[in-house]
DNA sequence: AGTGTATCCTGCAGGC
DNA sequence: TGCCTGCAGGATACAC
């Protein structure tokens, strides 16, 4: 579910509200979705105050700093995974689900809720998170890199393009949908290798890619069903999705009705007319 | 180097 | 209505 733009929703909104307040207690009722024992996980982020609020890839990095260490709280969120943020006053009914439930000095709570578990809270020592951080590849949106590097990674790779955008050691943050979405917009079959795009086909991709993740995070994200914002909303960009979910119905570019493909997998949702298999017959 | 498969789980939609 | 099957936004480990 979540993605890069979920993600960097979710960051937005808790970055401000959480930065310098102190966790006094965690609770954890699922024991696992961390890494490491429940009592180990309270001890660690019990007292400590919250720094920063950042995101790499799909990953919530929440910067703790405790008496004497200074230790990252990293989140994935799997396919299911919510970080909400309730505010004292309101109390309103409590998600169901629930893993873990911090409580802040400030009387809000901060609760993770799962309903698959696929997700993952884990602590790292800076050292650690850095190594954890250096294998993910670079963030699209940075204007690090470069049409260069991003075709050049594209052209030393023999598997389908969409399978390099998903591979998170290569790009960081891209899932399923904004692949597919990248891709209809460029006019470029997903099954197609790396190897056979054309400078000016990753260019064009680079581009479509940053457009549709930009536009869906202005528009709070994806939901299809579970993935909610920090405040609990649904995000809006389902409605602006061209390709993604939309098998049978017509191509907004010519009509063409969209289809499913299976690989590695997972499905993929493309238009057979403006993606065509074989480069060169372009839209 | 890549792919397919299985795994971690639950919930929901669709078929019968 | 209810049971069964398939499917889902992710990540990882394994065999081939």
């Amino acid at each position: 579910m979540p993605e890069l733009p979920e993600v960097e929703t979710i960051v937005r909104q808790l970055a401000p509200a959480l930065r310098g307040q102190r966790i006094l207690k965690a609770k954890v009722l699922r024991r696992d979705v961390l890494r490491e024992s429940p009592t180990r996980f309270r001890g660690t982020v019990a007292g400590a105050e919250v720094r920063s609020v950042t995101r790499r890839g799909k990953n919530i990095v929440l910067s703790l700093s405790a008496s004497s260490t200074s230790r990252f709280l990293v989140v994935n969120l799997g396919m299911t995974g919510q970080l909400l943020l309730r505010c004292h006053p309101r109390r309103p009914a409590r998600p169901t689900h629930v893993a873990v439930a911090f409580s802040l000095d400030s009387g809000d709570s901060l609760l993770y809720a799962d309903s698959r578990r696929f997700g993952r809270l884990a602590l790292f020592s800076p050292e650690e998170w850095e190594a954890e951080s250096e294998r993910l590849g670079p963030e699209p949106l940075s204007p690090g890199l470069t049409p260069w590097t991003f075709h050049h990674g594209l052209a030393g790779s023999r598997a389908p393009v969409r399978s390099w955008l998903l591979d998170q050691t290569r790009l960081a943050g891209v899932g399923n949908i904004y692949a597919c979405e990248a891709l209809y917009r460029a006019g470029i079959h997903p099954a197609r290798t790396g190897a056979s795009l054309e400078p000016a086909d990753s260019a064009r991709l680079l581009m479509t890619l940053r457009e549709v993740l930009r536009e869906a995070i202005e528009a709070r994200g994806t939901t299809l069903r579970d993935y909610r914002t920090a405040s609990g909303e649904e995000g809006s960009f389902v409605a602006f999705l061209r390709a993604y979910g939309r098998e049978g119905e017509s191509c907004p570019r010519c009509g063409t009705p969209i289809v499913r493909i299976v690989f590695s997998n997972r499905s993929a949702f493309l238009c057979p007319r403006c993606q065509p298999e074989a480069p060169g017959g372009g839209p």
